[in-house]
DNA sequence: CGCGGTCAAGCTCTG
DNA sequence: CAGAGCTTGACCGCG
């Protein structure tokens, strides 16, 4: 198991520094929203951004050149254009910066996402999936898989292949921007999608399949593990981006529902030979990389 | 200022 | 049949 990642990189949030408050994900319920508009959604978005900033230098100080952004930088987004907003001009300047470091920075937008949804369900997917495209224009990046917005194909409605083809019908709804951006993921559950189940999708629209480790072993269809690596592998025109984490409950809870990440990292990555760049999914985010090779980092407030 | 109840969205599974 | 969990806990009112 010689080959190594060449990027490597975590998820949404950094511990190191949110110990001093810098965090990605300020947020407010509806009734604040109703109360304060978009002045107050403006407020936080901006120091969302100036703290991903922030976040995205440290990364690169670390040798992280790969970091999924959170999802909610900006708070109620499916309710305004971020162009309107008050503190538009500083928000767009700050993604700029953001979009010109060296960083390969992806997006992994929720669960509520159902591009094979139907009436408001789908309103509501294309809406929030537009906006997070919106981000990554401005911050200047040239749409590509590069900086992937990954989703899952969401619920069956009872028939996968019905549901699948319906994804891809509504796909063609989808800016430019975005479809040059959308790729899918493998599921952890045995009722829902398998790599293999993916490539009838890939082969329609020609999305890539993000291949995770942990949810393929949760639900491998009929594929071996370097079989699914390579099946996916196959659908990039880019370097892939796949995802790692080690079972709560094989290392570190037996009680823990199976489909569980643990705190840490326990196993290597085995990368068949291939060049990817992985995210890792663990729980304990940066630490448990920085574990892994050796260095510690106190987690304490300044 | 720290604590705990509460929180937009859709689907699936668990208890 | 209500609630947890998902990708990632965080907000906010109360004492």
């Amino acid at each position: 198991m010689d080959s190594t990642p060449l990027h490597i990189g975590y998820a949404c949030i950094n511990l190191s520094l949110q110990a001093n408050k810098i965090t990605t994900n300020r947020g407010m319920v509806k009734k604040t929203f109703t109360e304060k508009g978009i002045a107050y959604a403006s407020e936080l978005a901006l120091k969302n951004v100036r703290d991903l900033l922030t976040i995205v230098d440290w990364n690169l100080e670390h040798g992280f050149q790969l970091f999924r952004i959170s999802s909610d930088l900006f708070p109620w987004a499916s309710e305004y254009r971020i162009a309107t907003l008050p503190d538009f001009a500083e928000i767009r300047e700050t993604l700029e910066e953001i979009g010109a470091r060296p960083i390969r920075l992806t997006m992994h937008p929720g669960p509520f996402n159902h591009l094979a949804g139907q009436g408001k369900v789908l309103e509501n997917t294309i809406k929030d999936l537009e906006y997070q495209s919106d981000v990554f224009d401005l911050m200047g990046l040239k749409p590509s898989h590069w900086n992937k917005i990954n989703i899952h194909a969401g619920g069956t409605y009872g028939d996968k292949a019905a549901t699948l083809a319906r994804f891809a019908k509504n796909f063609s709804l989808l800016s430019e921007n975005l479809r040059a951006r959308l790729t899918v993921e493998n599921d952890d559950r045995p009722s829902l999608y398998t790599v293999t189940d993916l490539v009838s999708l890939y082969e329609a629209i020609g999305t890539p399949i993000v291949f995770d480790y942990f949810h393929h072993s949760l639900n491998p269809g009929s594929q071996t593990e370097e079989e699914a690596f390579l099946t996916a592998y196959n659908t990039w025109d880019v370097r892939p981006v796949f995802h790692y984490s080690d079972s709560r409950q094989e290392y570190e809870d037996p009680k823990a529902r199976r489909e569980a990440h643990a705190d840490w990292l326990y196993s290597a990555v085995n990368t068949y030979g291939r060049e990817v760049d992985i995210v890792f999914e663990s729980k304990m985010k940066e630490l448990s990389i920085l574990r892994l090779r050796g260095e510690t980092i106190e987690v304490v407030p300044k």
